[in-house]
DNA sequence: AGTATTATTGGCGATATGGCCAACAATGTC
DNA sequence: GACATTGTTGGCCATATCGCCAATAATACT
């Protein structure tokens, strides 16, 4: 493994970890819905509006989302709609469900179905 | 939101987090190629043997991976071979890739209620 | 100007995660 | 049985993450 491949890894795991918390999957799951400000997304999660600007930072950060002002208020919009969509697939990849094609290789993915929306 | 929902983010949180790792991504993709011991992750990881294995127990319970016994060897395979895949399509939705895959509806967020202005 | 609203940043304690060592378990070999 | 090989688990320490408070910035309103 050279250095051009744990660099990758690192970018990787860092993408993963800035989605890995249950608050930035809602307000992630919000956002594909709408633009919303922070005050909006605040109050469906239930934390201090601090704790969730710094969860926004996190999402902004790993290129997810984007912020755009208006007067006093952040909108954040999602910067491409689809995130939620192939989390849905990897979660259907386990055990336990049944959908996975015996075989299967990281080139041949398993169900177009599921790429699509 | 309610509980169910709180579970179902947790979960998923859950899962991401079990990703979030370079060492356990390595070892997704070298699975992916084909079933592997603990040993010749170990080495390709760089990493003590014990880490490996409570990595490799992370991602077990999280049901991207099982088990095989061999003798005093333990082969790790993939329990759906297609989840590289997926975080492929997470990272190149981000921004400075213009590219969503799929066709995607969700360039195009929907505008509606915004809380004031 | 003064006040209110919205959001961000710094800081701190609590908790979680990561990595190695030591110890142990399980199997195979002599 | 004694020993080697392969993995797992418990423990400990270093680091990272999380969530709230206090302080600050920026805009809007009167």
């Amino acid at each position: 493994m050279d250095a051009a491949d744990k660099t990758r890894l690192n970018q990787r795991a860092t993408l993963l970890k800035s989605l890995a918390h249950p608050s930035r999957l809602l307000m992630m799951e919000m956002l594909e819905e709408r633009p919303r400000c922070v005050s909006e997304l605040t109050e469906a999660v239930g934390a201090d509006i601090t704790t969730v600007s710094k969860h926004l930072a996190i999402l902004k950060r790993a290129g997810l989302v984007k912020d755009v002002k208006r007067g006093t208020y952040s909108d954040y919009e999602l910067v491409c709609g689809c995130v939620s969509h192939f989390i849905d697939c990897i979660e259907q990849g386990r055990s336990g469900q049944e959908v996975c094609v015996a075989g299967s290789a990281a080139t041949s993915p398993r169900q177009e179905k599921q790429i699509e929306h």
